[in-house]
RNA sequence: GCCCAAGUAGCUCAGUAGGUAGAGCACAUUCUUGGUAAGAAUGAGGUCAUGGGUUCGAAUCCCAUCUUGGGCUCCA
């Protein structure tokens, strides 16, 4: 076993990585090459693109330096012997020019080649194991992340301390893939999405809007619950309402162009907020309305640029779980630790435990009083510390408008997901001129908060998706019980059951094509249904039915009271699994 | 938007000295009525992403466009 950290395993294959594509070409450019949290890449600028084979054989030259063993040799020079050394690396030049003059410059060797680097690293080549790394992909990368700057290729590669860490790793690389939600939307029938109509926009297939229309109703009761109010607000503006918000100021590169109509200009909605608030200002408000809490299920589009739309997960046309909350400031602490808790608890009904928040503050750029945003922030950190949801403050990383925090969900593989937002806004309330009359007679500018909890449906949907691998809980499943008569003389008692099913609320389909039992169990069972009910003449005799979960557990026979029981049950109390 | 790769049947994919396309699954019809993850036969299905070009001839070579994938940048 090792005694490395990670990071120095990592950082070190970055740089027999890099000696590798030194020899395979003496005149790559060197950029950065660090260690990432599940591995590690190098940035090169070569005379041509990396194929697959290439990879092949830079793994194969870094498995000769392995064995090698080259021990690691640290030499601190001056900043003018550095520049020697790298007088051909453009970009390690720029790298020397940009560090403080008081710090020490360091260089790492090992064989032929040399990095500008600030270490540390393992002792000797040897130390990293010849079967515990790879090179996963290659990938373009612009220099220093400035789209400006010349674009140069990456290559991506991990390593581990042993052969078994890393298997387990790829592993788990093949489990995301077969989780992904666009391979099981397809497979599972869920939803599609079509070039030829539209990039990024999405189309929910029967199952897909079946497991819809329980989110949303599920949403809407607890909206109700919660004190919301829900609203239904248009698809398109005036170009009057834009301007009013700002948003053709700010934001018109997101916006699809507008449409003419009677010589007006309409844009279609990238958000839903400005609707809300013309509906707050059809009327003088008194504090004594407030706090009013409005939601809606806000269908919006926004341009995203091509390179970045993937599957549900980032689209152009999509159902934002928006509400505004409009208070007094006195009412502000209140508010928002009931939105977070609002939000914990939909999350676990949801299934996701596990949430991290990130608290941002105020950018150098923004609006609204300093007052505002300190009393904003208070509320936003105590709601976070009375519910102790452990949280990062990210400095400065605030809208311009407001503060606000965004809760990361973990899913079943451990990976975060940026979904809940809540954000203060200091910007709309006074360009539409908000106002409530206080108690003291006074006009004042209430508080507004945005809140979108599952972010986006189709978001939300695809994360979902690949949380549960597909096997949705039964009370999300599209199908929840699968009728398998054995032979065509059985399907009038499985309708029969069908009918008591469905009469107890439950979603159920028989199969009545002419495959044997095994291929109806077969076909279930891809499709992930939770319960399969095997009906034939012992059961039609009985009256029972012989129940097989998805997985692979058989109950044997029960009668149909009894199941009835258990799946209801198992519904109502929103249990995640099927047991 | 940028770099790289890819686009052949509904799906997954094969099809390189350029000679008008193939498999499995799915689908349809027929036979089979079978106790816990694939019964059998037959059949239908493709302007090889789109538009140009080279050529006697293009799925195959070249160019452009669109889209998808892996990243980068972006995501007030």
């Amino acid at each position: 076993m090792s005694a490395y950290s990670l990071e120095e395993l990592r950082h070190s294959a970055s740089h027999v990585m890099a000696e590798a594509v030194q020899r395979l070409f003496p005149e790559a450019k060197f950029a950065i090459g660090p260690a990432i949290e599940n591995g590690f890449y190098y940035d090169f600028d070569l005379p041509r693109p990396l194929t697959p084979e290439d990879l092949e054989e830079i793994s194969r030259l870094m498995q000769e330096s392995i064995k090698a063993r080259h021990p690691f040799e640290r030499e601190e020079v001056s900043r003018q012997e550095a520049e020697q050394i790298f007088g051909d690396q453009p970009y390690k030049l720029e790298l020397i020019r940009d560090l403080p003059p008081e710090e020490p410059i360091s260089i790492y060797r090992h064989g032929a080649f040399t990095d500008l680097c600030r270490g540390p690293h393992v002792a000797n080549t040897g130390d990293l194991r010849w079967d515990a790394f790879a090179l996963l992909n290659t990938a373009g990368a612009y220099w220093r992340g400035d789209e400006k700057r010349p674009m140069l290729q990456r290559i991506y590669g991990t390593i581990f301390p042993s052969k078994q860490e890393l298997k387990a790793y790829l592993d788990q690389l093949e489990e995301i893939q077969r989780r992904d939600h666009r391979r099981l939307g397809r497979e599972l029938d869920l939803f599609s999405l079509h070039e030829e109509a539209g990039p990024g926009l999405v189309y929910w297939h029967p199952k897909g809007g079946r497991i819809r229309t329980i989110i949303e109703d599920f949403w809407r009761m607890r909206h109700y619950e919660g004190g919301y109010e829900i609203l239904y607000t248009p698809h398109i503006g005036r170009s009057w309402l834009w301007e009013t918000s700002g948003h053709l100021d700010f934001y018109s590169e997101g916006m699809y162009a507008p449409m003419e109509i009677d010589e007006q200009k309409y844009y279609i909605k990238p958000m839903n907020c400005p609707f809300h608030i013309m509906i707050y200002n059809t009327d003088v408000r008194s504090y004594r309305e407030l706090p009013l809490r409005w939601a809606e299920l806000g269908t919006v589009y926004r341009y995203e640029r091509s390179g970045v739309l993937h599957g549900l997960l980032r689209v152009r046309g999509f159902t934002q779980d928006d509400a505004h909350i409009i208070c007094t400031p006195e009412q502000i602490e209140d508010e928002i630790l009931e939105v977070l808790r609002f939000s914990l608890r939909l999350w676990r009904d949801m299934g996701f435990e596990n949430v991290v928040a990130y608290l941002a503050t105020r950018p150098e750029k923004a609006v609204g009083e300093p007052e505002r945003w300190e009393q904003a922030l208070v509320s936003l950190r105590k709601a976070l510390e009375t519910e102790r949801v452990s949280y990062k403050i990210d400095e400065g990383g605030g809208a311009f408008y407001g503060p606000k925090i965004d809760l990361k969900i973990k899913d079943a593989l451990g990976r975060e997901w940026q979904m809940t937002t809540i954000q203060f806004d200091f910007n709309e309330p006074e360009r539409f001129d908000m106002k409530y009359t206080g108690a003291d007679g006074q006009e004042h500018r209430p508080y507004m908060v945005h809140r979108a909890l599952l972010g986006s449906l189709e978001r939300f949907f695809g994360v979902l998706i690949e949380h549960y691998g597909g096997a949705f809980p039964v009370w999300f499943a599209p199908v929840q019980v699968q009728l398998i008569p054995i032979a065509d003389r059985h399907i009038a008692f499985a309708d029969e059951v069908l009918a008591r099913l469905k009469a107890a609320g439950l979603r159920v389909e028989v199969d009545d094509s002419g495959d044997r039992m095994n291929a109806k169990i077969r076909k279930a069972q891809l499709q992930k249904i939770p319960y399969m009910l095997v009906i034939g003449d012992r059961e039609a005799e009985t009256g029972s039915v012989s129940v097989r979960l998805r997985t692979n557990e058989n109950l044997g026979a029960m009668s149909v009271d009894d199941f009835v029981a258990r799946a209801t049950g198992i519904v109502a109390r929103r249990e995640n699994y099927n047991l």
